[in-house]
DNA sequence: AGTGAAATCGGTAACGTTTGCATTGAATTT
DNA sequence: AAATTCAATGCAAACGTTACCGATTTCACT
């Protein structure tokens, strides 16, 4: 069985107290140095280790933050991710990740497991399911730092990180205008998430600007967020099915860009025809076909700013009461053109 | 402050021991049906749950299994990652998430972390830098229970699973043959990897059987495993523009046959000439333009069986000599027939 | 010589939980 | 009635660490 040496095996190996040995390792200004370099010594030898999980029940603290996103294999995430390591193992601190597949059963007990491992705060892009706040809403109570990021919620007032949805989706609507569309469908992400919402206003105003009438029969909601293909491709049919098809799909969400453009490319759609604009982070869009315009998040950015944020409020002595939510901006990617295929 | 109820507290309020209520909680035989109503009954109301970090300290056992990973942004460990997760919960663990960005300092560093968090087993596929694994391997001889998956290696003894390397690699060199090329360059990850080594000799052996020449200097090496696109186009390049150019690539790595299908179109190749056949996860392979033909690892499924090992280590009785090698099939899906694409 | 301040170290409790052992009281047996 | 059993509960130690409070020694200064 793996037992690593402790304090108390220093201790008695040297004929120190416990309390010698460990304010020795930690340059405790009481020690003499002879008996440092004696205890440093020693400890070097077998290979010593504080033990973090100790340390978490005497301290409360772990130095390790939770991080809870809907799902890994997004892009958008992953990228999100690295960027809250990039700073967090700078800062000393440690990363547990989990995912909660779009589930708001499993997004909670993901949340309450992480509280109870006595992460020192939570960073958290909501799930799409989640209606029911409640369970954040008394860790946060209690006091447990949480900053929210992309996916965020109105419900509790603390840091908050997330992408001008609005200016994202108009830009996005706006080139497919400018690119001569005039009947533009919406294919969006569940109702009731925040970015929904942002996204839905943006692609309005985009057409109010232009004048171009706003029909809701050119909207479809995919309530599973693209991780079921099946209700993406069905709401595109249903939509090109329609008599008055539209000529353009302004996808609201990062998956369902994906499965919009597989729908398309199923369906035997000609490009030409219909052409596609949406939110997309994958590192691979730009080589997908049918090709298409998209919005992508600063991911990477998003993720060290939430860190960030998180960390004032973990290693802030007094309670922080002022609370700020930075909006980053996305960068809009033109769809490609025409490719130079073999004839 | 976040302080949630301990046992102590229910206690106190009840004018209990703490051991007795411990024991109540876990339906312990001596104690009485009305008494372990009563602390049922406040241990609900309080919102009870037992701290983890005090059992972890208690019981050396931490029912949580680290993960180690090179790229979450790689579909194929993220696919792994939700099966290993599958399992996982079911079984009652909880999983931490690691991810190396393929460097063997990070590695060390996360290995080191979870080992010391007190995991009580480690999943893990090792990063394309590393060639000392003596941490591990003390690790594993101290007795921390180990399974390794995709990216094996043979110098600890323990269960493992892996793909069949060989036959991927050997069924897309073959169909690349049966389509009629002929001369079929290999770009390949960093050469120190196990699953690097068993492709090229699936690549070779199809050659060999199909009365091929095998040419070493149609082969390319990406020591950086695809995280630099450059490496992987300068490797492109300097193929297709040789006197003696191939007609067709195989790409023994899931990023870098991305990267290659980006270089093909940034370097403006004709697909008609320069056919593509490589391991890849993505969940978009199907969509990429240029296509190809790709070899798609059961990654859910290994993630399943390589967190079933890995608690059967954890939860036997006695040490485990006898090992285990699953290797698991894979599936070939050829590239589609030629766009219907506009004109 | 006496006082006291440093310097250096040890003892103990505490974090939350479990567990072997001791204790209590009541019920049962002899 | 005394002895024995049994059910129900409490006590204390332990996991590894640190913080507080003392204890001891040395040494300088009056």
């Amino acid at each position: 069985m793996y037992k690593p040496a402790t304090i108390k095996d220093i201790a008695l190996a040297l004929h120190l107290s416990p309390s010698t040995v460990s304010r020795a390792l930690r340059d405790g200004y009481e020690i003499s140095e002879e008996t440092k370099k004696l205890v440093v010594a020693y400890a070097e030898k077998v290979n010593y280790r504080s033990n973090p999980i100790a340390l978490s029940l005497k301290n409360r603290r772990s130095y390790s933050i939770g991080i809870v996103v809907p799902k890994l294999a997004n892009s958008f995430f992953s990228q999100a991710i690295a960027g809250i390591e990039s700073i967090a193992y700078e800062r000393g601190y440690h990363t547990i990740i989990t995912q909660t597949h779009d589930s708001a059963e499993r997004e909670r007990i993901n949340v309450n497991h992480l509280a109870q491992r006595s992460v020192d705060g939570l960073l958290i892009s909501m799930s799409a399911e989640t209606s029911d706040f409640s369970f954040l809403k008394s860790l946060h109570d209690d006091g447990l730092p949480i900053v929210f990021f992309d996916r965020i919620i109105d419900e509790i007032d603390t840091f908050k990180v997330t992408s001008d949805n609005f200016k994202g989706a108009y830009n996005a609507v706006e080139s497919l205008i400018k690119a001569g569309k005039k009947k533009i469908a919406l294919l969006a992400n569940a109702p009731h998430l925040s970015i929904t919402n942002e996204r839905l206003a943006g692609y309005m105003k985009a057409l109010a600007d232009n004048h171009i009438h706003f029909k809701p029969e050119l909207i479809r909601n995919c309530n599973k967020g693209g991780n079921d293909y099946q209700e993406v491709e069905d709401a595109v049919k249903d939509l090109l099915n329609a008599a008055d098809k539209p000529d353009a799909i302004f996808v609201s969400s990062d998956r369902i860009s994906i499965s919009c453009v597989r729908a398309l490319k199923n369906l035997n759609f000609d490009p030409k025809e219909i052409a596609i604009a949406g939110f997309a982070n994958s590192d691979v869009v730009d080589l997908l076909y049918p090709s298409l315009s998209y919005v992508k998040q600063k991911s990477f950015e998003m993720g060290q700013i939430a860190v960030e944020m998180l960390l004032k409020l973990i290693e802030s002595k007094y309670p922080i009461t002022e609370f700020e939510t930075r909006v980053l901006d996305t960068e809009l990617h033109l769809q490609q053109p025409p490719l130079n295929l073999p004839r």
